[in-house]
DNA sequence: TAGATTGTTAATCGATTAACAATC
DNA sequence: TAGATTGTTAATCGATTAACAATC
């Protein structure tokens, strides 16, 4: 098996992607790593590095061809199929996510939403909203492996429990509880990693603040 | 001076900081290095490296005590002053930011929204809306440092150049556009590095999803 | 060919982990 | 004291960077 590759690879496969999309609606026909690099804010070795554990080969000469590039990227990142989710919690946060036009541009649809509250009930943005009851049968029949958790912190711990048994492993996380994936499979008892992506768009500002602090303050010092 | 303190060590401290403050509304009053590393899927080791980093100490026998550790990893993250913000964009996520509640709680506060559209300007959720042309004057007048910016891809660039040679120096950012802080500073030419901070909900969904399938196939291939 | 760029190997760097002496 | 936990040092690991032979 050829080496792992790092969730740090995979997120700048995603962003060079965008910028060669960019440029082939541009026109442009090959692309450099230096290119890539600079577009992205990397060196070229790292973006020759990458492309090499993919296996994405260029032209010793001539660089990489863009529409080469593009397909190959797609496929590896899984953007041929279409990528269904499982949204649960429809307050202001889930609501925004129902409603941003960019998830149907990049493939992902939320399949089914769900929420507690019967006023909430129905459905929103044309995807179906159903009773949280239902939220385990759901994820299961249509074999559901990524949801996005935007309830009250209160019932994040319960919901987080649920979407595991039922078999997602792939958490977009908008509480700010500290989620933990330490069951075992329900089935056959091994241990089930899953994945926890946080959202927290606080967070990120205070460790701006603290950044651009610590940036200002070492250049006046110096 | 001390050793740098990198991203990942304030991304750390800042979930501490929220686990802390959860136990302590619990009732508790001391924590050991890896009960903290617990609540976070940490090592006890990283946490006892992280708090050396930032010159906390404990006891020998009896772990941290949390009165202490609260305001002490409130001062490193800079939580004691409000953090005051612009928000550049007032479309759907920039109206949605203006009501997110959580950030008031966190002592965040977004001083005035900017936007080009003259049926935005006024205010929302008492947050003052006023056109894209004062942007430059009202951060240099006022000296914030940390914006939000919520335009179309589109003006992305535009609207970056002007926050940064007003000063802007911490982004968060919402558009797909790659930011490259290259600028030198106005008044001195000196290298002015920024520090952008990207929010991509697509890609981290499509992230899970590699991530996720990668992970069921090395599963069952085992 | 000469020049430029890839692909890969080795060196460096930084962060995480392990281990353990100090000590409460 | 004995047991437990900190604080720190050294070892490991992984990712980034530098360098350069291969070659178009």
């Amino acid at each position: 098996m050829a080496d792992a590759i790092s969730e740090h690879i995979i997120l700048r496969l995603a962003r060079y992607l965008r910028v060669l999309q960019k440029l082939r609606s541009l026109g442009f026909v090959k692309v450099f790593s230096n290119n890539l690099g600079d577009a992205i804010g990397v060196t070229p070795a790292v973006v020759r590095k990458d492309f090499s554990m993919i296996s994405i080969t260029g032209n010793k000469r001539g660089g990489y061809t863009i529409d080469y590039l593009i397909p190959e990227l797609e496929r590896i990142l899984g953007k041929r199929e279409t990528q269904n989710v499982v949204l649960v919690g429809c307050g202001k946060i889930g609501r925004a996510l129902m409603e941003y036009q960019e998830f149907r541009k990049e493939g992902i649809i939320i399949k089914a939403a769900f929420d507690v509250d019967e006023s909430r009930i129905g459905s929103h943005s044309d995807i179906p909203v159903l009773h949280t009851e239902k939220l385990a049968d759901y994820v299961v029949e249509n074999g559901i492996r990524v949801g996005i958790l935007a309830v009250p912190d209160t019932s994040a711990a319960s919901v987080f429990e649920i979407m595991m048994q039922a078999g997602i492993r792939g958490f977009l996380n908008f509480t700010t509880v500290e989620l933990k994936c330490s069951g075992k499979c329900p089935d056959d008892g091994c241990e089930s990693e899953c994945i926890v992506q946080n959202v927290n768009i606080s967070l990120e500002i205070e460790n701006l603040f603290y950044l651009v602090n610590l940036k200002s303050s070492l250049h006046s010092s110096t």
